[in-house]
DNA sequence: GGGGACTATAATGCATGCATTAAAATTTCG
DNA sequence: CGAAATTTTAATGCATGCATTATAGTCCCC
């Protein structure tokens, strides 16, 4: 049986309010608020602060408390360049090395269930499939460090697609694209892979810098 | 005059410590112990260490203290990667964009000072200025997010690029190659710029592979 | 009624205390 | 003499208290 802290409780709580939108943006928390409201002292409650700011996810204002970090245009357009940057050097690097037959069957379910959710109009499960799809691209890099920062800013990066979905055009050329990227992968041909990869990167990005308006972001 | 906060302080003395190697590897050091060391309680000590620890620089071990982390021959390699990947598309962006005659000339600078350090057989000289170089290089990108995450993996490999400094051989190529770089930017052909720069890493993540015996590292 | 000074409230940053518990030291026993 | 058991030591995780100070509210004066 696992020992549980305070401080991890409070960090793992505080982390999926966050990312599930539970605080208002602008709105400010106080650490007595807080630390009631969790059942802790302010101790630990402080200790998994200082993580989520570091994570870039709140900012801690002196006398005011927590707050939510927006995500300005800005910032979305710079994590999505940084995220194609990482996650084409995976499909580059997944390319080159053989990938087993099993990983390459959940990179493939992930394209099935992308498909389905696109043929029943199921958009919320297809967002998941797409998640899904791109934390597989990335968890396949053997690069540990690589991983652990793409996989935190695809976090992010998914705080945003979800804003940005109800605006969206049906996302065929999504599943193309990635179905090609696979492929690429497939065949062991890294130039393919990263082209098509980047290529799509890109479009994704300048569709989300139009769509910004729509969901209420100063375009980046 | 900004109000200096104890934790703050901490985290800037402990940083550097641990950057300069002031802590022998595998030793840990107690929280009374160094909150006693800086003259501060643990509370402020504690947060410290947390960020620290976010930052992936030390391990906190319960009963134990903090250890500073110990970078494999796994992590070397892969930070190499990692940075390999994100100074290319630094690279590359930078010849995309026009960069000013000041920015080309901080660039130049910090080449000419790598000549002069290599001309005089100053070797941490020269250190500095390739530290500098590359630092600019990423700095110089306008993907605030990218270059936070740069810097802070280019600081970790400062770490075992100065390990590994006394069993160089005179780094010729490194001083020709961020010319070769700086000059395909200034004339803005982005291809040119990334071929170069990624193979220069890959040069030198090879190179580095291979002196990790000498200085006391297992190949990864 | 409005603006400025003053008071009151309350949040933060830090210190300290304490219970728990892991590691070390000591003792006991085969 | 060596190993297990027991005592001792001490570090952590957390709670709490307090001084400082920023914010908000109040009062006074115009």
């Amino acid at each position: 049986m696992k020992k549980l802290l305070q401080a991890d409780k409070a960090y793992d709580i505080l982390r999926e309010r966050v990312i599930s939108a539970h605080y208002p943006p602008a709105v400010t928390v106080s650490e007595p608020e807080l630390a009631n409201d969790l059942g802790m002292s302010r101790t630990p409650l402080r200790e998994a602060l200082v993580r989520l700011e570091h994570d870039g996810l709140i900012e801690l204002i002196p006398r005011r408390g927590m707050r939510v970090k927006e995500l300005s245009g800005r910032d979305i357009r710079e994590i999505s360049e940084l995220l194609a940057c990482l996650e084409c050097e995976a499909a580059e690097r997944l390319a080159s090395r053989r990938l087993s037959a099993e990983e390459l069957g959940r990179l493939d379910a992930a394209i099935a269930a992308m498909d389905e959710g696109l043929e029943s109009d199921d958009m919320v499960k297809w967002s998941q499939a797409d998640y899904q799809f791109h934390r597989l691209l990335i968890e396949l890099h053997t690069n540990r460090h690589l991983v652990e920062v793409a996989l935190g800013y695809l976090e992010k990066a998914h705080r945003f697609r979800l804003l940005a979905a109800p605006f969206r055009a049906r996302p065929v050329y999504s599943n193309v694209n990635h179905a090609a990227v696979v492929e690429a992968i497939r065949r062991g041909d890294p130039q393919s892979a990263v082209d098509i990869h980047r290529a799509h990167k890109r479009r994704w990005t300048r569709e989300l810098n139009d769509l910004m308006p729509q969901f209420g972001v100063e375009r980046g």
